[in-house]
RNA sequence: UGAGCAGGCCGGAUGGCCGCGGGCGCAGCGCCGCAAGGCCGCGCCUGAGGAAAGUCCGGGCUCCGCAGGGCAGGGUGCUGGCUAACGGCCAGUGGGGGCGACCCUAAGGAAAGUGCCACAGAAAUGGAGACCGCCGCACCAGCGGCAAGGAUGCAACGGUGAGGUAAGAGCUCACCAGCGGCCAGGCGACUGGUCGGCUAGGUAAACCCCACCCGGAGCAAGACCUAGUAGGGGAAGGAUGAGGUUGCCCGCUGACUUCCCGGGAAGGUCGCACGAGGCGCCAGGCAACUGGCGUCCUAGAUAGAUGGUCAUCCUCGACAGAACCCGGCUUACAGGCCUGCUCACACG
RNA sequence: GUCCCUAUAGCUCAGGUGGAUAGAGCGGGGGAUUCCUAAUCCCCGUCUGCCGGAGGUUCGAGUCCUCCUAGGGACA
């Protein structure tokens, strides 16, 4: 199923204001615990990567990224996950553990 | 064989599994809903480009008082044609480049007017002017004639040759360049011929003149729904009048203040994909293009769909992602294919 | 989506109507003063052959025209 997403800048502001940010090599995940069962997350992936090519691109593994680690998320949080340059030549499989590790350590993994 | 020119085309391929956007279908099952229906799920179909890019032009479409008059402003600029339109394309003309195939060309007007042409130079457009010089008289100053040669400069008052002369000069003649008239050909740009007066600098991507074209804003346009009220309405004041209408004037409109009534988020649907459409054949045309017939349907998101993984193959994969649509231009681009043509060499 | 502006010395900026040598301030370097430093004063642009890049117009382009590149901004 299609993920629940963040559409209002308003949303992506208050997030870099009172979430925590965890910062990795690929990406940055910045985490807000709302409580509930809902979970919702947007994607942020800056011109500084390139055109438009580049971008959909890490973009889309982002979300592929998500998509695999989706099913052990715990409930109730707002996720901003940020695309670093370095993750536009990375293998995937690195760029999904350290997607899964920065989330561990926000405490929104459950296993 | 090697160099090259022009035109056209392709832009990794195939398959398995897990996912994503859109469309259609679904007996039954799960969840939500009074219901219509929705969500999840399943099946099938479909899903980025030649430039989707830059936003440099043009048009469709929509709204703005159907957009009026004058001035200003902007654009285009050899000729003819094509087109919805264009600054585009096609065919030609002139000029330039290349041995050639072929390529490039903002190319109207300088006798409508104005400006500018630094430095140098006697002189930079006035029918002006003479530094060295040439010639005559004087024979030391000087006076008069001349503009061929030298010198300056991007550019110097037509060029070359002959006659002529004191020396010279379109002063005279021939040819050439340029200008004007006439004749012929061509729709035309222009070309060819002939005659004439002997000559008129460059710059218009300087102002300008001439011809033609241009209302503004843009799909976040705009319409509808949620929503029978609001987005404003009513009354009074204000007219020595804000602002708007691309700039200015006219014209049009009527801001603002007070009182009364009333209200604010966000979202959904449409626009939104059948169109100046693609392909094939025939006809007209040198061509761009047009007409007829047949045939095909080919992304429509709304934080924005193409990813992950595995396997095989090859030349190991460039530039790059639709956001209302279309016609162009420009720019970026690994590699490869096809067609026609040119030159050189060799052989026949 | 529609538009606009900027690019000149290490930095911030000037450069009417196109004329040889492109300037100013700050910074930097050298010197003087001082026991030393700061401040102050003097000198220096072989600390820039060049105006973001490429073409073009012109005798001549930082300036005019066309096309690109980068950066910044406005509106909805």
């Amino acid at each position: 199923m299609r993920p629940e997403t963040l559409t209002q800048n308003a949303e992506f502001q208050e997030l870099y204001r009172r979430g925590r940010s965890y910062v990795g090599k690929f990406v940055v995940v910045y985490a807000l615990e709302r409580g509930g069962e809902r979970t919702r997350v947007g994607f942020t992936v800056g011109k500084k990567l390139g055109g438009a090519v580049a971008r959909n691109r890490v973009r889309r593994r982002l979300r592929e990224a998500y998509r695999l680690l989706y099913p052990s998320l715990a409930g109730g949080y707002d996720l901003v996950i940020v695309g670093r340059t370095r993750a536009k030549d990375v293998r995937f499989r690195k760029l999904l553990e350290e997607m899964k590790s920065l989330l561990k350590q926000a405490g929104a993994l459950t296993r």
